[in-house]
DNA sequence: ATAATACTAAACTGATTTGTTCATTTTGAG
DNA sequence: CTCAAAATGAACAAATCAGTTTAGTATTAT
C-alpha cells in the first residue's frame, strides 16, 4: 500500500480543520474540500474522531519541527546562544501570525471543542504540550536560567497568551509584546546577572 | 412582558455553551438542559446566532464586574494601590481556575469556533477584549509604569496565556506562573524604580 | 370574567450529521 | 496484459441540526 494517499489525506484535512473548526466540518465538506471521495477516507479511518487524532499528531510533528527549527535558525545568527533562541521563538511566532493562513492554534482549538480531558483528543493536546515543554525546559537549563521549570511554564503561558491575542485582536504586536515580556523574565532570571530589583522595595 | 425568563435565559445558555461548546450544543438539546421549551427560546431570539451573541455579552459584563470587583477587594488590602490590584487579577484568576465548573474561557472559545473577524460572534469578543484592555490600561497608568500600552497587552497575554495553559495543561500553577512573570514587568517598567539590568549585557 | 400575552409539548420541515453499502473504475506491481 | 488492491460516486441509513407550526395551557392586567 503506499503510503501517500493517507498523508494527503491527513495533510489536507489538517489545514481544512484549522481553517474552518473541528465540528464545523462535516465529513461531506472536509471530503469535497480535499478533492477525495468520504468512501476513501472512512476506508483509511474508523471515525471522524481517529482522523482528528491523525492531524493532531501530524501537527505536532510539524509545528514542534518548524518551531524548534526556526528557533535556531533566528537564535544562533551573530553567536546566538540558548538564550537567544528561547527569544526567537517570539520572532518565529510573529511570522506565524503574519501569515495569511493563520488562523489561531490548533491545539487550542481542539482543547477548547473537546475539553473533556478524559477524551482521546483533548489528551492529544496535552501530549503536545509536555513534548514542548521539554524541549523549552531543556533550553532554559542550557541557558542557566534560576528556578527553570518556573521561566519554562512562564514562556509557554506567553507563547499561548501571544496566540490567543493575535487570533481575537488581530494584533501584530502581541509576537512583540510577549518577546520583550521573555526578556524580562530572562533577565532576571539569569544567574550570570546581579539578583534584579525586588518586589517590594525599591532599589 | 416580565423580563425574568428571557434574563433566565440567557443566563443558563451560557452555563450550558460554556460546558459543551457552540457547536456542540444543539438548540434541542439546550433547551432540555435549561428547562426551558424551545418554542420559547425561538419566541425571545430570532437565531441561535442572537442568543449567542447576547450570551457574550452577558459573559462580558458578569466577567468583568466579577474580574475587577476581585482585583479591588484583593488588590487594596493592606494599602495596596494599582499595582497590587494589577497583580491581583492572577489571584482571582487562580480562584477561577479551582472552580470545579471552569472550562476556559468563553471567548477564546467563541473567537476560535467563530473564526471570521466580520462574523458578529467574533465581533463581540473583540469588544469584550477592548474592554478589558481600557480597564487595564487605566490601573497601569496610575501605576507609574514606563511603555504603558505595552505592559497592557503584555499583562492581558500573559492573562490568556494562564487560562489556556490551565485548560490544556490543568496545571494550577499558570495563574501563579504568570502572577510571578507580571511582577517582573512591573517591576522593570515602574518609574519610580532604577532602571533594571538591560538584554544586552550584564549590570 | 375577559382578553391579551407568555409559555408549553410535540410534530414537522428540509438540510445536514456521521457512517455504511455497493457497483464501478482507476491504479500499480508482477 | 492480468489481477488484486484501492479509489470512486451515489445512494442509503438513522440521528441530529436549526428553525417553524400548531394546538393548547398558564399567567396577568384590566
Amino acid at each position: 500500500m503506499r503510503p501517500s494517499k493517507r498523508e494527503e489525506l491527513v495533510e489536507k484535512s489538517l489545514f481544512v480543520f484549522d481553517q474552518l473548526g473541528f465540528h464545523a466540518t462535516g465529513m461531506d465538506l472536509l471530503a469535497s474540500k480535499i478533492g477525495m471521495s468520504k468512501t476513501s477516507i472512512y476506508n483509511h479511518f474508523r471515525t471522524k474522531e481517529d482522523l482528528i487524532v491523525d492531524v493532531l499528531r501530524l501537527q505536532d510533528e510539524q509545528f514542534r519541527n518548524w518551531l524548534f527549527r526556526r528557533m535556531y535558525d533566528l537564535g544562533t545568527v551573530n553567536q546566538g546562544g540558548p538564550r537567544e533562541q528561547l527569544l526567537a521563538m517570539f520572532d518565529a511566532l510573529a511570522e506565524w501570525f503574519e501569515h495569511e493562513n493563520f488562523n489561531g492554534c490548533l491545539f487550542l482549538k481542539a482543547s477548547s471543542e473537546y475539553s473533556d480531558p478524559a477524551h482521546p483528543i483533548h489528551c492529544q493536546t496535552v501530549e503536545h504540550a509536555e513534548m514542548l515543554e521539554i524541549h523549552i525546559l531543556a533550553l532554559v537549563k542550557k541557558a542557566s536560567m534560576r528556578l527553570p521549570d518556573m521561566v519554562t511554564r512562564q514562556l509557554l503561558v506567553l507563547k499561548d497568551g501571544a496566540i490567543s491575542s493575535a487570533l481575537v485582536g488581530h494584533t501584530k504586536s502581541a509576537a512583540k509584546d510577549a518577546k520583550y515580556a521573555a526578556q524580562c523574565l530572562l533577565d532576571v532570571h539569569d544567574t550570570s546577572k546581579r539578583k534584579p530589583v525586588q518586589t517590594s522595595f525599591s532599589f
